[in-house]
DNA sequence: TTGAAAGCGCTAACAT
DNA sequence: ATGTTAGCGCTTTCAA
């Protein structure tokens, strides 16, 4: 099995009758090169099969085209159209996100972020506005522009795009009395593990305490990720320890839906019965039967303001600034 | 504002009294070293807030830790598991996943390989079995271990973990004849963009023939991604243009969800008036009501197997060998 | 167990 | 519009 070594720029600017620096200057599309001269190159190279080395460009120019990206889950449609967003707006200029996630882990943050470092990236996009001390003090370190997302920082390390969560939930609180329910649960994770569902279930206690209602209907579904599973199972116990709850408001769309799939298994009214609320504005809580009351979380925007920050910061437009959105609380047919 | 340069590895070892190779061979773990010196040495780096140079480390050694992987959608969770399976089975050896996405678009994916591979990874994960000539060539000049996924490649290039994506259609549809259905219908995305949702349609098409069935009640929902709102549209031209069809085969779980809840909207008894069944075992098809019949398309797995593949290859341990997967074909309430 | 020298493949800086 | 020189921060190679 013969195997050539691969071609250098150096070998296609010999075959071209050019100098190195010449190439170079044809694949980054300088301006200051004859369109014949790049075309000429770039034919060679593509004859020979020639692949531009990003890794020596990035070390010689310094710095890279990436930026670095964490999220709590990979499956989970509200990060991912974040990072649809953030990735849609970056890849008009060509840069690539360098995508780790967490597991809802402020331990497993604090490591990603230290080898999402090591390899240089322009900018870090961070899902959450809570960190360990050393995650923390890695990315002021870094020199680079921080942007936390999903969250609106007690403590700030640089940028923000986000929405507070615990507001978010308070809003609901407020709808659903409004709406009259009073004997209103809330179905979420464990505390402490995933901070965003955290922060909605204080605003959940904040908000009733406010209303003067008892803010005891915790169900508590189990470590994150709560998706569909947990959030049948949460409904089960809360039907069992609190049957005359009116209106429960769940940490997310999945579990909400998990919850309607279990009063639809034991014949239970939604809404009639019971209201449901989620939390994202999901795919499925359109579509599904009855349609679920949530919270767009404008995920996808999140994503698209992070970008624009990131480019923004890039070519050092100032002032740039953090983005505070107003999450949209959408009706529908889960509650009246 | 001032800031000072951050430290390189000389200052490092200028600091800790020792060479820079000490200090490198203390970040790789080369078993060479005195552990009192490695302590010594990562004890400096870690207070001068020292990053690890990947750049410089993949150049000079002419290896990187990434593996790039295309998917066509990032939203989508049947391909999350496979990253989540892959990432996890190559973290255990410090490699980074390099991800793209290619909203089912062959041309994009032809543009993301040439931009994957620029930065030298040292194998490439793809989601599909058919690509662009100049795609093809690509993979196969880069060198580097081509791993296809999801499918059964007609024309391997090089390795592939899959399952055959008309094969398994074929045995829902032998299924459904066998459950006494006649009148089948498919409901997928338009041809020629979702290459393994053309796979299944012409599995569904083949089957049908074969039981001497017509295979005319096809219909497209437009181009992918198909998901749950297109497979409620597609369900209403079903019911409207052929109201007598007895079963339907969806091309995903998700556009079969979208179909039942339409049903439910119109009252229609599922599986009582009409079975449905999806593809791909997403978390909904098994909690929904009724749960949905469908296929195991063992998406983690396929992660896991790919990754066992690449350490293998890249550990030089031959042979290492392509993975054919039977998927599972799950019997829930949607069909008889 | 440690160190010195050389160089990976590009591009910044400067020159023409 | 194009070329020359030097060097980005590591690790390979060889030596001690």
């Amino acid at each position: 099995m013969t195997s050539r070594k691969p071609p250098v720029m150096a070998d296609i600017a010999r075959i071209a009758g050019v100098s190195s620096m010449t190439v170079s200057r044809a694949f980054r599309r300088d301006s200051r090169i004859s369109p014949e001269t790049r075309d000429a190159i770039l034919k060679v190279a593509e004859e020979m099969g020639y692949v531009f080395d990003a890794t020596a460009s990035n070390l010689r120019s310094q710095k890279t085209d990436f930026v670095a990206v964490t999220i709590p889950s990979l499956n989970n449609a509200n990060f991912a159209d974040t990072v649809e967003g953030l990735s849609r707006t970056l890849a008009e200029r060509g840069m690539q996100i360098l995508l780790g996630h967490t597991n809802y882990d402020m331990q497993a943050e604090e490591q990603l972020i230290g080898q999402l470092l090591r390899r240089k990236p322009q900018a870090i996009v961070l899902t959450g506005g809570k960190h360990t001390e050393r995650g923390r003090r890695l990315l002021v370190n870094s020199g680079i522009p921080v942007i936390e997302t999903w969250d609106v920082p007690a403590d700030p390390i640089g940028y923000h795009v986000g929405f507070s969560n615990a507001g978010a939930v308070q809003r609901m609180v407020d709808h659903f009395v409004e709406a009259g329910y009073r004997r209103i649960a809330f179905i979420g994770g464990d505390a402490s593990r995933d901070t965003r569902g955290e922060d909605r279930r204080l605003g959940f206690i904040r908000a009733m305490e406010h209303h003067g209602l008892a803010s005891s209907r915790l169900i508590a579904a189990g470590p994150p990720p709560i998706s569909m599973r947990e959030g049948a199972s949460a409904m089960i116990k809360l039907l069992e320890t609190r049957p005359d709850t009116e209106a429960v408001i769940c940490v997310s769309d999945l579990s909400a839906f998990g919850a309607l799939t279990e009063c639809q298994r034991r014949g239970i009214a939604v809404p009639e019965q019971i209201a449901i609320a989620g939390f994202g504005n999901y795919e499925i809580a359109g579509i599904c039967v009855p349609s679920l009351t949530t919270i767009d979380a404008r995920a996808r925007e999140i994503g698209e303001h992070a970008g624009a920050l990131v480019l923004d910061l890039l070519d050092g437009k100032r002032p740039a600034a953090s983005v505070t959105l107003e999450p949209r609380l959408l009706r529908r047919a889960s509650s009246r």
